[in-house]
DNA sequence: TAAATAATAGAACATACATTTCATTTTGTC
DNA sequence: GACAAAATGAAATGTATGTTCTATTATTTA
């Protein structure tokens, strides 16, 4: 392999390097496709403070790459530096000429559109009290079960996934084995369940959610709909997407919320967990100081 | 006056001052606004060549300007530099720092930033050409098999679920049981595989993919970086995510990605249905009006 | 035309920089 | 557990670079 003179090739080429690279080489190699930028500007000095590593190490890696230097790979970051900055409004231009037919591979600036879309109405709908309000009831609980079925799944997965990283008990019910009653029957008003449904509703899970209520079950819907058969036997529920004229969805919006409950629901721990140490020092939560992992570690 | 910070402040300073400057200067400055790049990455010594001056010229020039040396203006050159080949994001950014004080409820407000955020990313960064391979492998393949396991798996619970509602037939191989190296064995090399890892990649995802690789199978890859350990094993392979100073991610991305796939999949199907349909009539596909259906039927 | 002032060229200087070298630590192996 | 090899840390070195200084040239004014 010889040294790569376009910032492409040099993608790959520290991409196929990167395994048989030592620890520190390999940090460097994360870091210079991650923030290229710096690595086209900064002194070795200066990116060796950022990355740190000593610099003789950005020459090592530069070596590794069978460059000469460091200053001689420099300048294939630079390159890319001018290269996207001159070619940036060409870009644009190209994308919204392929959007409107829609046809080839443009599609994909389509979904980024709507799915943009569809965050700047989840955070116009979406109060903060429902979400507060919620993340109280998932912290508060004994036992967190998630449920949803077909298109929201991913959802749930998600939710039991992440919420399983902090300190709660988290259940994804997934009905496997057609089991879900036989698990629903487990669940007391001591615990809180996370349904999500969208448009068409499955049955089983607007079932599930009414039993729950009836038994006091605090539950917390995720659905499309003000209209949603979910929310007359919700806690809280958030009505995520379903712009107007918009007949399908994407899970963006619904998973981004799952996201925010999740993160929101790990600081409310850190800071419970901070108040009862400072009080009791002795009846400390098991993990002190959640709120660096909660942000770093976990999951969203 | 005093000296510009930004670039734009800067290109006004400069057409200010442009009429009481000598001779020598204001060629400078005309070079400065023609190819601010090269000023920004050249050298004293080598811009003064391209320029036809000597370096002090460029110092006086600088000093002009109110600057205390050249490399003073010039770290305006590089500012305008990096923020036109990131504009996108960097408005992202600035928003978000911005909203820093606003901690209450703003945290679905920051997440919601920080999704943009990445859709923006996933867009300057998956090619229209790869996701056309990998519509063409998934609509070729005898049978698409889905993996992902830990935080990928909601993507590939979406993904397998989309799938079969176009005319492919999608597996999710859940390792529900530990049977998946069983499930493994079935996939021929006529079939295809889409794996989704992130960091830290899951060692059975990782080996399954190799596995499929050597098998001859189709492996499409969905992760978080050009040195996944997923790239060597994919026919294709889509690095989402990844923003700059995130050390975390959200599913918003690769969710966003999945969906296009499977949309641009939709369509791919149902223009090859109406090709083979009007050459052969009797042989038509199954669902000749696919276009449609999968725009909006279909799980998006 | 001569003197004075501004502008420029060129070289000298000092600093910042990339690179090299060597000591030290870590890792792998017998 | 000891040795060898590789990787890393830290400082020394030489080069490249920005800046300053002075001599020279052009320009303006008396």
């Amino acid at each position: 392999m010889t040294q790569a003179t376009s910032y492409d090739k040099l993608k790959g080429a520290i991409s196929q390097a990167y395994p048989d690279l030592s620890g520190q080489l390999q940090r460097i190699a994360r870091f210079a496709l991650e923030r290229p930028n710096e690595f086209a500007l900064g002194t070795v000095a200066v990116i060796a403070e950022a990355v740190q590593v000593q610099p003789s190490s950005l020459i090592r890696f530069a070596n590794a790459l069978e460059y000469k230097g460091f200053s001689e790979m420099q300048q294939v970051f630079r390159g890319n530096l001018v290269e996207r900055s001159t070619s940036y409004r060409e870009r644009i231009d190209q994308l919204r000429r392929q959007d409107r037919p829609g046809s080839k591979g443009g599609s994909l600036h389509q979904f980024v559109g709507e799915a943009i879309a569809e965050l700047g109405n989840l955070e116009e709908t979406v109060r903060a009290v429902d979400v507060m309000t919620a993340v109280k009831l998932m912290c508060g609980a004994d036992r967190v079960y998630v449920l949803a079925q077909r298109r929201a799944f991913p959802v749930a997965c998600y939710l039991s996934y992440a919420l399983s990283h902090l300190d709660i008990k988290a259940y994804l019910l997934d009905g496997a084995g057609g089991m879900l009653s036989e698990a629903l029957k487990n669940i007391t008003a001591r615990d809180a369940l996370i349904v999500t449904s969208f448009r068409s509703y499955s049955q089983p899970v607007i079932d599930a959610a009414g039993l729950a209520h009836e038994q006091g079950v605090s539950v917390i819907a995720i659905t499309d709909s003000a209209l949603s058969p979910l929310k007359p036997f919700a806690r809280v529920s958030f009505e995520v997407g379903s712009t107007v004229d918009q007949p399908f969805r994407s899970l963006v919006a619904p998973l981004c919320l799952a996201q925010a409950l999740v993160v929101t629901a790990g600081h409310h721990l850190a800071e419970a967990s901070i108040k009862s140490a400072s009080t009791s020092q002795s009846k400390s939560r098991t993990k002190p100081k959640k709120t660096t992992s909660a942000r770093n570690g976990v999951a969203p």
